[in-house]
This record gives C-alpha cells, structure tokens and sequence, in this order.
DNA sequence: TGGATAATGATAATACAATATCATTATCGC
DNA sequence: GCGATAATGATATTGTATTATCATTATCCA
C-alpha cells in the first residue's frame, strides 16, 4: 500500500463524510458510490493497513462485528442506537470510574457503550 | 432438556462456584472435573436452554466470545483483567450516564466494561 | 423393573467474517 | 509514454465458534 488510488481515497472519503465508526460493509457501500466497482477485498486490505498506519481506529462494540472510525478523536465513548444501529460518538465521560475497582483490583482502562435512540429515529 | 442430568449440574455447579462470566470452554473444563466424558456439544446445548429458561445470563465484551454467568446478580457491570483475560463482577455503577448523551439523542440502557489487573496478577 | 424417550457424546456440518490467490489493471518514477 | 510492480476485483479458501446428526446411554414414570 504505497501507492495512492481512489480506492483508498473513497475508503477515506466515507469516514470521513459519515462521521461515525463504520462496518466493513457500510465502508464498502459508501465506496461504492464513487468506485462502483470495488470489491470487498479491496475494503478489507485498505481498512487493515490504515489500522496499521494509524490513520484509522477500530471501533468493537460487544457482540458487534468492527468498525472503523478516523482517529485523532482522543478519548471517547460510543451510542449505539436501538432501532437504526448505527453507532455514533460521545466525547464526554464519566470520571471516578477508578473508585469502582473491587479492594485488589487496578483499572487502567475502560470501555463504555451507551444503548438507546438517536436523533433520526 | 426436561430431565435432570449430572452433566446439566456439573454445569452449573461450574459457573456457580467460579463467581465470575465463564467462557463456553471454561465450562467445559470446570465440568470435566465432575463428568469426565462431557462433550462440547453437551456444554452449548445446556447453556441455550439455560439462558432460555432465564437461569443463566449471557455476558458479551468487546471483541470476546460469549460468558455465562448465573442471573439474578441484578444490573451490574464487568472487569477484564489484562493479564490472565479473567472477567470479574463490577456491583457498582456509574451514574448521571444519561447527561453524557447529545442534544437529540435518548439514552436507555449501558454497558461498561472496566480493564486492569487483577487482585491475583 | 422396564420401556418410552430425553439427553449425551463424537464428530460432521454450518455460518460467516476475514484472508489468500491470481490474473488483470492502474500507478508512478524514469 | 514505458515498464516495473503495487493494487485491485472476483472468487476460493480459511478459521473458528456454534449447531446438527445420529447411534448410544441415562432418566424417570407407570
């Protein structure tokens, strides 16, 4: 992945434009529209090196296959709604979250997702 | 599953002297101290039926397989250690979570997951 | 105790996201 | 523009958790 194509660019393009972490398949069918022709493969060979690069975030929600999300956001949480399941991003977060911590335990990190119904729906 | 089996209390024995989330295969290791021959098969077809029954609860972090633990524990959260992957049982909670949600947007549930080490790592 | 049948255990089959393959196409330094 | 080769697209393959199959075993009520 040294070279740039519009592939890669219409990957970048629909984080960006979508502003929410996105599936694979979301991914693919945002491409879609500026590169009709790309294939999956495509999507998940781009989606794992810019991972690796740290362009990207990946974003897993439990029992949620991954989404990717531009990085660069710092710290954040994410809502996930009940009826459209889209996920979107929270930058607040709840403090003292350390002080939950049983008598032995350390917390060095958490994880919180919110559950309930967004703007649209 | 009408009938009452060693195997099906062999597994629920295991979940209920681990106090914590069990992997289906942590089951089947705790298991196979009382039934021996336990197959996995035996495991997962008795832990559908006791989520079903509304005896067993299912427990999904992010990115892991599927836990068991026994209901009843009321609305709690977790912690996974990063060391030995154990997940353990949070009893408080976090509150004012709903004031993190943006303008539009109804919170109704949570989920948090906290990660850290262990009392024993 | 015996018999109907529910449950088990071993293993084959399934489901499905993600990766590998490979011929074709596109990129980019010269 | 040309050529080396990186990247793509179509599709086959993989990996792995879970479920189905089915012969055998265990449960439990009459």
């Amino acid at each position: 992945m040294e070279r740039s194509t519009i592939q890669r660019s219409a990957i970048h393009d629909a984080l960006k434009h979508a502003g929410r972490p996105l599936l694979a398949l979301e991914v693919l069918e945002l491409a879609c529209e500026t590169v009709p022709r790309i294939g999956i493969a495509t999507i998940y060979r781009n989606l794992k090196t810019m991972v690796d690069e740290g362009l990207l975030r990946q974003v897993v929600l439990p029992g949620e296959n991954p989404r990717f999300e531009l990085s660069g956001h710092g710290h954040h949480h994410h809502f996930q709604c009940k009826t459209c399941q889209k996920v979107f991003d929270i930058h607040s977060c709840p403090t003292d979250l350390a002080a939950l911590a049983p008598k032995g335990f350390t917390i060095e990190d958490h994880d919180l997702t919110l559950y309930g119904r967004c703007k649209n729906c």
